[in-house]
DNA sequence: AAGCACTCATGACATTTGTCATCCCGGATG
DNA sequence: CATCCGGGATGACAAATGTCATGAGTGCTT
């Protein structure tokens, strides 16, 4: 009895040759290839997907949110998250989100259809150094707001940019600006605004 | 007579899939897998290979780099480039050193079999959109010093990191800046790096 | 009911940025 | 030779940013 796996990637090309690699494998029946998160649930069920491969960065519905609706489609399908950045936030939100295993882009090849498996038979897959430092960054400090305020500063505009979007006073702005730099630990916007992204806190 | 391919990217994973999928074509043999752009020149030569597989983003010695020294190492070895980003800068960069095609990694996986066989034939591969975006956005206004600075912004830190990473004095890096904006039509520092990483000027 | 955290807002203040004029030098380029 | 362009620097000035104190309203705990 093989394993009908559902992929789910923006880039086509990685989409693709994620597939084939997969589909070699005589225990893995590729069943279906996604290109954003939308569909994966509604995938999922139609075609009875054992396993759900999720990449974290997708355009429309991002594989976090993904993964929360493939398992309340139908939570005997397991979800795998793949993701090109190692952010210490993503891999505990997914974990939240229900997925079973996390690994980044860069693990061997050969290790992942090993994954799979694990993650079918009920089992956890979690890259170490992800763990650790999920570890030892923890929990995001930021408040919602915060973290709005930050994303919103993200493309590099002005206070009074950021305080038009997030419809705020540009003082307001500040403080939280302020606030985010305080507890993040970056001594400019800018900076603030990397070291938030880096560990994963601004989803 | 199979196409001898050399593939480098520093996703073991994206590499892997990509070596498994275009080894299922008949006519192409996958003869070597880099995680770095280092090797490649050494490996193009040692194996005979017909064409490089090359991502631009790269450790170590990044793409465009790795493709000049492919170039110059086995002038019979063609290049494709293959990014995530579709900067429109990196496309003339990559041109410019020697590569014969360039795709993006959302490009669907069974034209990219076909890419790799036109650039063997001596043909030029290049995304259609990239190819547009290239010539609307033109080559980059930056001087190198303008461009250095703006790289050294990248991370957030105030105009004294700057100027201590580039060893140069506040008000000159203040003044770099002021030229990068007003070229790049940013109206903050961020702006102004992020416009500049967008169009693909900052390497 | 009191305490606490979060949201939103002012106003005042010291720094930091961004802008501009101006200077010197060296290499192209006319 | 003169001129222009890029690299490098200084000083002055206006605007934006970062910091802090303070206040008020909401909602959740204990």
């Amino acid at each position: 009895m093989t394993i009908r796996l559902v992929i789910a990637d923006d880039q086509a090309l990685v989409r693709g040759a994620l597939a084939a690699l997969l589909g070699l494998e005589p225990d893995i029946e590729v069943v279906a290839e996604l290109g954003d998160g939308t569909g994966v649930a509604d995938a999922v069920v139609e075609l009875a997907a054992d396993v759900a491969m999720l990449d974290v960065e997708m355009p429309g519905l991002d594989g976090i949110s993904a993964a929360a609706a493939v398992r309340r489609a139908s939570p005997s399908c397991r979800v795998l998250m793949v993701t090109t950045f190692g952010r210490p936030g993503y891999l505990k939100r997914a974990m939240q989100a229900g997925a079973s295993g996390f690994v980044v882009k860069d693990t061997p090849a050969r290790q992942l259809a090993e994954a799979v498996r694990r993650v079918h038979r009920g089992l956890r897959v979690v890259d170490p150094v992800l763990a650790a430092e999920s570890l030892t960054s923890g929990d995001s400090p930021l408040t919602e707001r915060e973290a709005d305020v930050l994303r919103a500063a993200s493309d590099g505009g002005t206070v009074a940019d950021i305080a038009k979007a997030a419809m705020l006073s540009e003082g307001t702005v500040r403080n939280y600006l302020s606030a985010a730099m305080a507890k993040t630990g970056g001594r400019t916007r800018a900076e603030a605004v990397r070291l938030a992204e880096d560990n994963g806190w601004l989803l």
